[in-house]
DNA sequence: ACAAGCCATTTCGCATTGTGGAATATGATT
DNA sequence: AATCATATTCCACAATGCGAAATGGCTTGT
């Protein structure tokens, strides 16, 4: 239960570019889960390992700013307005999911398969869209659930379509998480970004859970507006490896390349 | 357009409270509109005020952190994962829209108004749900959307239903962004209070805009989960002063009791 | 109702840490 | 290849966030 925070903060004491309070205060927001309600600030500070006073700074401010609200009788806080807002314009600027669902959906009704758009959070794959056949039985995924990174086709594909230099920071993290499967993970990463830059899409068998398999693809968007990865899976005894190589993976490409060409269209000015 | 953010820091100087590294990193967030794409760190500081090397180490932060994506070619940020699962969590913890939703929308097919739920964001209620009727033609409003939390009845209700210090500075602030209507904002706004107080609900008749009337209730959630509000409006012609007095009024304070009961229950452990 | 205990908040000096002007590095454009 | 615009680094400065301990407010138990 007492998940501490991922980044010790003395990794972080000779980078002197990194404002530590923004990074703690943003993790205070983070601490709270979809399936707790609302928190004191005693749990608050037990979470997220940092002292109480501290702990009182950073709600007050949060809350100051409308991210916390805050119910001074129970002394509990729970996330605020602030923070739905920031998510409806997140939301917002997706463009990315109005143009790709009916690509999406066409190929799950097809393949009677479950395609998926995601996009990064820390070391997970945050599934910002999902369409399902008619098929599907297992495999309920719904937006803003989360897979990882490392070892499911989505977040391979992922990896794969960033930049070397942003990719390296990325891994060294995966592989200090997982330090036992080091050397399949990095075999199984490399392999992805191989067959990325030679199909389009990378496979995944087995690998994020063992009966299912699945492809991805990168899906890096036009202008800047950042990297998504669209997977396509099902159970295992549905997708065979070789209809996935064939037919579902180069689909994939086909639907990156319609969203990109779309959505670049309409930045045009 | 150059909005620039609404509390100036020296307001906060006094205060040893407030974390303003926070603030100001929270601002950068702040500024990335829906309708707007990517920014440059110029665009960031220009709209922020702040200083470009405190604009650099603060995106710096925030992209390590994953709330904002990077492109290096362009130079440009935007929202990034780490904003999107924030958002997701507070729309999961948005209990309330799952319970108040079919009320809301009977509500909404039997008088043919239209019937929203808001959350305070800053000066404005943000729309976190919003049901209509058949008849509505005009007033569309989606979930993300704001009306102003001085002139409508929803954002009057909210205030109504806050405690005194609560509400105090909140209207300390509206009153410092609109000096010209001080007189008439706090007698609406004491009307309001007052009416909440004897009936559950406020009017609005015409004033957040002309043409609109409608009623607001503040919805006071169990357990410390927050303060929200309820608002059935609609064209003036078809919803009457007087309707809205003996009808929709009556039955926007039925809902927030009805959704109350409801969440209280599964409180209980 | 009263007292006791428990949290949460505040106080304070200290030193970490964020700040911003100027200079430099970066990179795009002609 | 040179120039321009932009972002980052440098540095001294001091503002500001830090944490141990004390205070205050609140609920709980009798």
């Amino acid at each position: 239960m007492n998940e501490l925070l991922e980044k010790p903060d003395r990794m972080r004491a000779n980078d002197r570019q990194f404002v530590t309070a923004l990074g703690r205060g943003l993790d205070v927001l983070r601490i709270f889960r979809a399936e707790d309600g609302p928190l004191g600030n005693q749990e608050i500070a037990r979470r997220t390992a940092l002292p109480k006073p501290t702990i009182s700074r950073l709600t007050y401010t949060l809350t100051q700013l409308g991210y916390l609200n805050y119910d001074r009788k129970l002394g509990v806080y729970s996330l605020g307005g602030g923070v739905l807002a920031l998510g409806y314009v997140a939301l917002a600027n997706l463009d990315v999911r109005r143009v790709a669902r009916p690509l999406m959906q066409e190929l799950a009704d097809e393949c009677g398969a479950s395609v998926g758009l995601g996009a990064r959070d820390r070391l997970n794959m945050l599934y910002v869209e999902n369409c399902e056949g008619q098929n599907i039985v297992a495999l309920r995924v719904a937006a803003g659930s989360r897979i990882p990174l490392a070892t499911s086709a989505m977040g391979r594909a992922y990896l794969a379509g960033l930049q070397d230099r942003e990719r390296a920071p990325l891994i060294d993290q995966i592989l200090r998480k997982y330090p036992d499967d080091k050397a399949s993970l990095i075999r199984a990463i490399e392999k992805s970004i191989r067959d990325i830059e030679k199909r389009g899409f990378c496979l995944g068998i087995g690998d994020w859970r063992k009966d299912v398999n699945g492809a991805g693809a990168p899906l890096a968007l036009p202008n800047g507006a950042g990297l998504y990865a669209l997977n396509c899976g099902g159970p295992a005894y549905l997708l065979k490896a070789k209809d996935i190589e064939e037919v579902y993976g180069p689909r994939l490409v086909e639907i990156t390349k319609k969203v990109v060409t779309s959505i670049g269209m309409k930045g045009r000015r």
